[in-house]
DNA sequence: CGCGGCGTTGAACACGGTCAATTCTTGTGG
DNA sequence: CCACAAGAATTGACCGTGTTCAACGCCGCG
């Protein structure tokens, strides 16, 4: 996927290879900050349920995803149990400057993250303006995804919101996306996440989102090969039913 | 309104004056930046209904909320209407950094704001590092509130999403929530938006919400003086409403 | 083989969206 | 000051949708 090689500066621990927004910063950083930032990261692997950091503990790590996603959720006292939001490959997770992280995240997939104290994360980006000025930005992709998710939901469909789902799914996996509505290509989704959180995550239940899932397939939007194996047959279509103009941003 | 003294390095522009997160971001600077910063600023005053930046326009002055209540909103080709957030006195607008704002931004009451040239925002901001930092944590603030609003919106129930809302909005104006809720106090709440923004704020219709204004002030938790004049007179029984727990962050 | 997790399906009912009609308020002009 | 009109909030009735509870099928695993 990635083979641009720089420079030799790349983190890679146990197989777990730093991409996107984490390499984009570790080129960021002047030669010796550089040198300094690599042997901090370490790698840990993690499977569906595992909860890398607890709802309400002080943070201490942060990391980046390397493979697989995690959500940031939380249950209320209902025992109601909410996703807020998708962590995806080279996204970060862990509160950088700002106290502990008010959400749980927990693992939803196999997968991988490269984790980094967060002190020492911190010092060395404030000693690089360039790295820090990388990292608001990254914040503000952040920022972005989680305004697109509200609008998301709210749509009170639940057709609709899981359209915007497959849609958002497929910009992670496919980066020119316009081209492939013009010429009606068929995108294969491989979704590694159980419905029962894919449900929590669209603030609806399982039931209901089996009921989508298969009311996109009847309108031709969609084919479910398996459960965890989507082929988008008809993306304008889907589009259509999201209510949502195609629009394209990178992750 | 504000009877602020005029003395010393503040922004007051025609009555409007600085206060919150563009006040400490100015205590931040060093005095050179700072004189310097002061006469970018201009004022502008807003009614329900105007329109401060277009959606797709690209923004090339970002804003601080002095008084009242602005949107982000979005309209879709079905000519739904969609409120992402609210922007509340001393929250930003307008993106900074980052290209133009893929939202409009419009008055959902009478307010009034400060506005500067985002390029010569920037310029100084990079000329600051604590300034930069400060303006860093905003942003995350933001994405906090963002993030909020996700767990608010994955509520089904209309009812349960108003509760939460009419939370969020005490705890703008009452820094000691919990207090209040021990012993029980009444909070008047002033609203200046309409209901049908209210509405599109929490992804429902006009008499959806109506209803469940009728169904919190039946269940004995606020009482409705008028549409904008809102006693919430048992907190606690909101908050069971809502389903959260009472969470107290600042603005 | 049987158990348990997971996805799906069915049926009953509650909730919310929609359309229409009614009140309430506000502002305007006579 | 009153009448009237326009905008906003509310209420009612109807119907589509989602939630809930229950049952069933599928599959992997002990």
């Amino acid at each position: 996927m990635n083979e641009h090689s720089k420079s030799g500066k790349r983190i890679e621990i146990e197989g777990v290879v730093a991409q996107g927004k984490l390499q984009r910063l570790l080129d960021a950083l002047p030669p010796e900050l550089r040198t300094e930032m690599i042997p901090l990261w370490q790698s840990i692997r993690f499977a569906p349920g595992d909860v890398l950091i607890e709802d309400g503990e002080v943070a201490d790590r942060i990391g980046f995803v390397a493979d697989g996603f995690l959500a940031m959720s939380k249950t209320l006292q209902d025992r109601h149990r909410h996703i807020i939001g998708l962590i995806t490959p080279s996204d970060m997770f862990g509160r950088a400057f700002n106290g502990p992280s008010g959400y749980r995240i927990e693992a939803l997939s196999d997968g991988a993250v490269l984790t980094c104290d967060r002190q020492k994360f911190e010092a060395i980006l404030a000693r690089s303006h360039a790295a820090e000025r990388l990292f608001l930005l990254s914040i503000l992709d952040e920022l972005d995804a989680a305004r697109e998710w509200v609008m998301v939901l709210g749509s009170s469909k639940v057709v609709e919101r899981l359209a915007s789902l497959l849609i958002i799914l497929s910009r992670h996996k496919y980066r020119t996306l316009e081209s492939c509505a013009r010429d009606n290509i068929r995108l294969g989704l491989h979704i590694h996440i159980k419905r029962v959180d894919i449900a929590h995550l669209l603030g609806t239940s399982p039931e209901s989102l089996s009921r989508a899932f298969h009311q996109l397939e009847r309108e031709g939007a969609i084919r479910i090969v398996t459960p965890y194996d989507i082929e988008i047959s008809n993306l304008g279509t889907l589009v259509d039913i999201s209510g949502n103009s195609l629009e394209m941003r990178d992750a």
